[in-house]
Parts: C-alpha cells; sequence; structure tokens
DNA sequence: AAAATTGTTTAACGATTAGTACAAAATAGC
DNA sequence: GCTATTTTGTACTAATCGTTAAACAATTTT
C-alpha cells in the first residue's frame, strides 16, 4: 500500500529487551530505549504503542523461549538427566553473563513490577505455573522408570524445584560466584535421589 | 543548642522503608515519601541527606534486623529445629502479607538495584553471607548432634537453603499462594534427613 | 533580651519524564 | 507520473523528577 517500515521490528523488540532486563522497567527511560532500538518517537510509538505495551512484548517474547526451551529440554530423554541438563544449563547461562549480571528477565520483572501490575503479574504466574507441571510431568516419568525417588511427592519436588531456580537466578544477579551456583543447584538435585 | 525536631527520624525511617519495601526505589517518588513520612523537604534533606542515603539507611535498618533474629533463631536449641523455624517464621510471614506482597526488603533490593549500585550490592553480598555462615555453623552442630544427616557437604547445604530462602520471597512477592510456599519450604528441609 | 543555631516551610530550580501533533519524506498500487 | 497511505523526524506538551535557596519559626546560649 505504501512506505515500508525502515526497521525490523523484531530486531527492536528484542534490543528493548536487552535494556529492560539489565535495568529494569522503571530505570529505563524512553530515551534510552529509542537510542538502543535505533528508531524514533513516531516510529516507536506507531510500532509498539507505549512503553508499557512494549515492555509487554518484551516480556512475552522472553517468556516464549524460556518455557519452550525448558519444556523441550524436560520431555526429551532420561528424566533425571533431563532435570539435572535445566539446571546445569542455568548455572551456565547465569554465571556466563558478564558484569553486572542481568539475572533472568521474568525473575526481575516478578520482583520489580509483578506485585503492582496485573498484566505482568499474570504472565509471571502463568509461567512458573508450566514451568512446575513441566516438572512435574518429568518426575513423574522418571519415578515410573525408578531414576528419580518414589518417596517424594511430585508436586511438592517439583515445586521445590521451581523454587530452586527462581534462588539461583536471583543469586546470579547479585553477582554470586559461579561456584557457589553449582553448590546451591547440585542441592536441589539432592532429592531426586 | 537550638531548636527540636518535630518528628521522630527512627519513625519517619520506618516509614520510608515500607514505601521502598513496598514499590522499590525507582517508582518511589520524593514526594510520596516525604507525605508517608510526614515531614518537608527541608527537614528531609537535613536529617538523612537525599534519596539515596536514606534508602541505605532503611536497607540497613531491615538488614540489621533479619540478620539478628535469623542468627538468633538459628544458634538458639535444636540444630534441625532452628533451621525448621527459620523456614516456618519465613513462611508464616511471607504468606501473612496483605496483597499486594511485599516479600523480602533486601530481596528486592538485590534484584532491582544491586546490579546497578555497589553500595546496595556489598549490603546484600554481605547479608546473604552472613545467612549462609550462621546456617553453615547451625549444620555443623546439627552433624555433631547427629540430628543432620552426616553425608552433606555443610556449605553446600547452607548455600541450599539460602537459595531456598531467596526463591520464597520471590515467590512469596509475586502472590504464589501458602501452599505451595509452604511445599517449597518443606522440600529445602529434606537434606536435612 | 539579644545573638546564634537549628528546624520548618514555601517556592522555585533545571532536567527529564512519557506521550502527542503535525508536516515532510518515502513507497505502494494505479 | 500521480495519488493514497504509511513512516519518520521535529517540535512541543504538561507533568514530574530530585534537589536547592531562602525566608521564617523555634529554642538555646550569651
Amino acid at each position: 500500500m505504501a512506505r515500508t517500515k525502515g526497521f525490523e521490528p523484531e530486531r527492536a523488540l528484542d534490543r528493548a529487551m536487552e535494556l529492560f532486563w539489565s535495568r529494569g522497567y522503571e530505570a529505563t527511560s524512553l530515551r534510552e530505549l529509542l537510542e538502543e532500538m535505533g528508531i524514533g518517537q513516531g516510529s516507536f510509538y506507531g510500532t509498539f504503542g507505549d512503553k508499557h505495551a512494549l515492555f509487554l512484548a518484551t516480556l512475552d517474547r522472553y517468556r516464549e523461549a524460556a518455557e519452550a526451551g525448558a519444556v523441550a529440554t524436560l520431555e526429551d530423554g532420561s528424566p533425571k538427566e533431563a532435570i539435572r541438563a535445566v539446571f546445569g544449563g542455568m548455572v551456565d547461562v547465569l554465571a556466563g553473563q558478564e558484569e553486572p549480571r542481568r539475572g533472568c528477565f521474568l525473575a526481575n520483572s516478578a520482583v520489580e513490577i509483578a506485585p503492582h501490575d496485573a498484566e505482568v503479574g499474570e504472565r509471571i504466574s502463568r509461567y512458573l505455573q508450566s514451568l512446575e507441571d513441566a516438572f512435574e510431568r518429568t518426575v513423574r516419568r522418571g519415578q515410573a522408570t525408578g531414576e528419580i525417588d518414589t518417596r517424594r511427592d511430585p508436586r511438592t519436588l517439583a515445586r521445590s524445584l521451581v523454587n530452586n531456580s527462581l534462588g539461583l537466578r536471583v543469586l546470579a544477579r547479585t553477582g554470586t560466584d559461579r561456584r557457589t551456583l553449582e553448590d546451591a543447584a547440585d542441592a536441589a538435585l539432592w532429592p531426586l535421589g
């Protein structure tokens, strides 16, 4: 019909996500976002709506990728090894971030804005629930094959795994050294047997 | 020497802490703080310095109380029961908060500002380390008396307990129901034996 | 009582905030 | 090439940000 966009919205969204991820919502100004995204105000408001809508879009993007990645790992191969792989990968990613550590965008957002923003809170809850469900399914699979201690209640164990992974993301953001993260991750797997 | 203050600084500090605790640093404006504290700008800048200094003061106040409480509980009575009491008390406090849940001021600050503020980061790290040390001492005591599984490395177990408690604080802030918090807290105690 | 010192109040500071209005530029289909 | 439609850059808004200045009120010391 008419003129085409001079930028790739998905690419700009990724750049915005990096900024929100590093600095949080409130501390990130629209000016900084526009500079990082490489676009002007007109293009921004025309494409993404406003700052809050942009944030939700970046959060959804992150959540979909995180959720898909975890679920894929958990549903593949040996249950016990799959859970171990999730925690191992998590520690690798978190400990490998350059200073200052960004941690996990979802965990950061859960703390900073979920309590005061229903739309964000809902997304965080959905994510946590789907992670818990995925862990629970994998635990049940592992108990069926005998790899995982059958004395543990699958849901309780799943909640423990969610809890431990949240803790790791917070510890990572504070700059905790890799060894400490590895210790905590190892201990999270103890109840598997 | 001269005129006396028309307010109690410690009381004002507590009110400021409540606000920072609920909304975080960036989302709390000076005007809201002054209204909540019940003082004017002159009194504020004369007494507390500036917004950042006030934040550090409230954080220190919270940290000292939290640290003292946890250490006191851990150093008293049966090691295993002491650790259980710490987690039980934590769940009680967190699940009992009115909506929206405030979670833990230290954990919130760890996520929101520690990565970009050395003074805050240092305080968070000190707190986490002292909590880890207190847990480790208690685990060693418990292992000496045979209450706690001696196959666990004390430091690794202590790190796991710190990790789990951090997770609980994040979960609580997102509004997670009491039952889920209790499950996660129970599972954190499994490795004690 | 006068002077010195401290606390409080009010007004204002410049900078920055998110968001809007609008005209110029560019590209699609005809 | 013309026209319709969209994008883009600029200017601008009204509000709020944290902070400072200065006049005023209160209390102690001289």
